[in-house]
Order: C-alpha cells, then structure tokens, then sequence
DNA sequence: GACCGACTACTTGACGCCGGATATCAGCGT
DNA sequence: ACGCTGATATCCGGCGTCAAGTAGTCGGTC
C-alpha cells in the first residue's frame, strides 16, 4: 500500500501526460488529439487551462521543452515530452483516484434539496422531463459505443464510457421511481421538523461524503 | 413549458436564497445554519465564496441589505433579505435543475480512462478498495437517513441524502462488477486500434454529453 | 493571376471566481 | 495574565473561461 500524500493533478494533466507518453507534441496538437479520441467528452477541455496546464506540468518536472519549432511566420511552437519523473506520477494519480472515491458536487442534489419547495404535481413532471432527456443521453451514447466496438476498439479502452452509460441509466431508473412514487402520493409532500422556521437541534455524526 | 434563458446561478447561491426566504440572515449565520442542517454535504462552502456570492446576489437585485448591525469592536455585520424577484428566480433555476441534466467531469472517469495502463490485476485490486471505500461511505449516510428519519424528518426534505446512497451503491456494484470481469478474464486486457501510436482515423458523431 | 473571404493552426491576455489563509476581536477557562 | 476557541470578514494567488490576435492555406472569381 502506498501512502504517499495526494499530488494534486487535474484530470486534463493526467491526459497531457498520457498524450506525451506516446510520443512528444506541442500543445495544439494535445487538444486536437484529445478531440479525435473524445477523450474531451470526460475531461473539461480548453484552449485557457490547457496552456495553463502544461505550464504547471514544467514547473513540477514532469514535462520538458524537447524542441521549438518555427514554420514560417507561425507562432513559434514548443514541443514538449515526458519525464521519468512524470511517468511516475500519471501512475501513481491514475491508481489513486481509482482506489479512493472523493466529494463531489453534482449539481442535480441541489435541485432536490429544494425540490419540496415546487408543487408536488411540477416536480413530478420535471423529474420526468429529466428522465427523457437522460434517456436520450444513453441511447445516444450506446449507439456510439456500439459503433467504437465494432470498428475495433477493446471494451477495455471504453470502459469509462460503459461506466457513463450504466451510471446515466441508474440515475434515470431512480428519476422514474421517484417521479411514480410522487404521482401515487406514495412520497408524502409535506415537510418535517427541519423545514421553515423550525430548526434542527439534534446532533447526529456530520459524516464526511 | 418556460423556455427562457439559463441564469448562471450556483448551487451555493441557491442555498443562500432558500435560507433568506426563510428569515434576513448575515453571511456568517447563512453558513453557520447551512453547516447545521448539512448541506455542506451536497453543496460546496467556504467563506471565500459565500461572501463573494452573497455579493452578486446583492448585484443581481435577488436580495438587499435590510440592517446593519455593529455590536461592541467586532466587525459591522450585514443582513441580507430576499427581494421578490429573488425568490422567482430561485423556483426557476431549481426547476431547471432538476428537469435539465448537465454535464459533469467525475474524476472517476479520467481514472477509469487511463486504467487500462495499469496491470490488468492492480487494477482489479483498486477497483476493489474503491468498492469497499463506497460501501463504508454508503453504510454511514445509510445510518445518518435512518436517524433522520426515526428523528421526524420526512423523506421529501431527505430526498437528496435517498438520491446520494443510491448513487453510491449503484456505483459500488458496478465497480466489483468490473472488478470480477477482470479477475476472470472476460474483460480482455489489451488495447485495441486507439491505443499506442495507432491513431483513430474513422468518423462518427461527436456526441454531446 | 491577383484578390477576397473563410477556415485552420497556434498562442496569449484579460478577467472573474474559488478556496485557503489570515486578521481581528470577544469571551471563556485556568 | 494567557492562551483557546468561536465569530466575522477580507485578501491574495491560482486556475479556468472566453475571446482576441496573427499567420498561413485553400477555393473561388473576374
């Protein structure tokens, strides 16, 4: 077991140095790799925090400038590869954030924190909208899958997209069930002792996620 | 159906809006109750961003300073309360929310994305401690629901903290799911024509989300 | 064959939000 | 007196977003 202190790493420094490993680029080039791969379906891609990215992947170490090149009156480019240094990095990030789940904050909770302060009647008719639209979503995502599978890619190299795919699917299955429980008054809409003036006062283990 | 223009609003923003519908507050006392009632559970806090949002709800006209109050040498302290169109915009974006999925960027799957560089029983081993990370995560928010419950809360004002270990143990399953895949061999660890230098050549529709 | 416009390649800069650290004072325990 | 903890707010550096800016390239037009 490991138990080296978290090295902070954005996903999109993750992907810059698996990019890199394959073989060294300039950043553009990085962008319009991660495209082709749709690797920015599952990373937050853009111009400003790429360049910002690589920056801060020199300064730790685990990219060098391998090369600049000037084609013409072109911005000169630099091109940048991989350290031993930051080989072992992307490993050691890659198996953390696989092994140890962390906080997040979907924005959909906060919908139904307040959803109690809408009509039972909307809420129910926007949880359904919800479940159409995730529906779609997964349809749309599977034929692709589908399409990647069959074109020669490995389920291996698209498991993330399988994931993506069984974790809309759940979210719409529970979306549905709520929204069938509210129709059939089966979840009570009406608000308890923590609700409007009235404040909690017990105390109860505040859990962390 | 309205179908007027998304207003940026966060779900910190949101929080401080239900708050003030209930009685002026000063942004302490707003994060003090927030802390109180749990919602730091599900929406991100610090005083850094409260106060900063605090001041472009102010912007915004959703809510005014109604006092200020200055008690001994401590700092002057001002209490906000919701304006009317505060409280309209707030039952609009909460039912956006929930009737619109947005796209997210889990960490999760830039780990899942980049495992297949891993041996294929690292992997499994992760896999494995994440399973038993969300099952020890999901057993606890289970045990604060049941207090919560037993305590005189309904459902309805729980419904975010039902949603939340539903994810987690959906999530649970399909990562001991994956895990078993590998450990048997069914799921085949070898990259296919993306991985390496091979480079993807074919089209096909870039979905969205 | 010279010019125009649209498109791609490539980077930088300005600006705003976010989160963490810090400052200040009160009250309380010892 | 001293030092903690709690109350209350602000500050600053980093990171992300968006958009502008400059060069080449290609396709068409008179």
């Amino acid at each position: 077991m490991t138990t080296e202190v978290s090295v902070d790493l954005s996903p999109l420094g993750l992907s810059i140095l698996e990019l890199l490993n394959e073989r060294p680029m300039h950043p553009y080039e990085l962008a319009a790799t991660m495209r082709e791969r749709h690797h920015d379906e599952f990373i937050r891609l853009n111009f400003g925090s790429l360049y910002h990215t690589v920056d801060s992947l020199e300064r730790a170490g685990w990219i060098v400038p391998a090369e600049k090149e000037k084609e013409g009156n072109r911005p000169e480019r630099t091109i940048y590869r991989l350290t031993d240094s930051g080989r072992a990095i992307f490993l050691q990030v890659v198996s953390e954030i696989i092994a140890q789940p962390r906080r997040e904050y979907p924005y959909f909770s906060a919908g139904l924190m307040f959803m109690h302060h809408l009509g039972a009647a909307t809420a129910s008719q926007l949880l359904e909208l919800r479940a159409q639209a995730l529906q779609a979503v997964s349809a749309k995502l599977s034929h692709i899958l589908d399409e990647l599978l069959a074109g020669g890619h490995t389920r291996l190299t698209l498991i993330e997209l399988e994931h993506k795919i069984a974790t809309i699917e759940a979210e719409r299955d529970w979306v549905r069930k709520i929204a069938k429980e509210i129709t059939e008054g089966k979840l009570e809409w009406r608000a308890g002792i923590d609700s409007g003036h009235e404040r909690l006062r017990r105390k109860h283990g505040a859990g962390a996620n």
